[in-house]
DNA sequence: ACGCTGACTATTA
DNA sequence: CTAATAGCCAGCG
């Protein structure tokens, strides 16, 4: 459930919160349940929400998730091939396989390593 | 209000 | 293997 935070406000723009009320806050949720050590895919975020065909709204929820509290853990979240297709999206392009090898994964040319095993489902 | 874009994915050629 | 296509839908010019 959600704690009432001072930034509640049924603002509609991505610029001022978007979460709050929708998919986007049901993604924050998944991610963040998401164990260390672990990663998951957009797709199976989105399928595990009943949208699978909208992978894209939980890359697009990763947007705004740098803005919400507490932090969502959005370098966890790869493509279904284990790409790190938002790094360009951190504060520091690099930021997102540092934060992933921190965290005992092997990353090589974008893609991380034995991605099968360290696929975590949400659940 | 309309059209383009995109941190995706599955399918087809 | 790569490339093109379709489906999804929120945000922005």
């Amino acid at each position: 459930m959600k704690a009432k935070n001072p930034f509640d406000k049924p603002k509609k723009s991505i610029s001022a919160k978007p979460s709050q009320d929708s998919f986007f806050e049901l993604v924050f949720v998944v991610v963040r349940k998401i164990p260390e050590g672990k990663v998951t895919s957009y797709g199976a975020i989105a399928e595990f929400l009943g949208t699978r065909l909208s992978a894209r709204m939980v890359g697009w929820a990763m947007n705004a998730a740098y803005r919400v509290h507490p932090p969502v853990p959005a370098h966890r979240v790869l493509n279904r091939n284990g790409l790190l297709t938002g790094k360009h999206h951190f504060h520091h392009p690099d930021l997102m396989q540092e934060l992933l090898e921190n965290e005992g994964h092997t990353i090589f040319n974008d893609q991380l390593q034995n991605f099968e095993k360290v696929f975590w489902q949400p659940k």
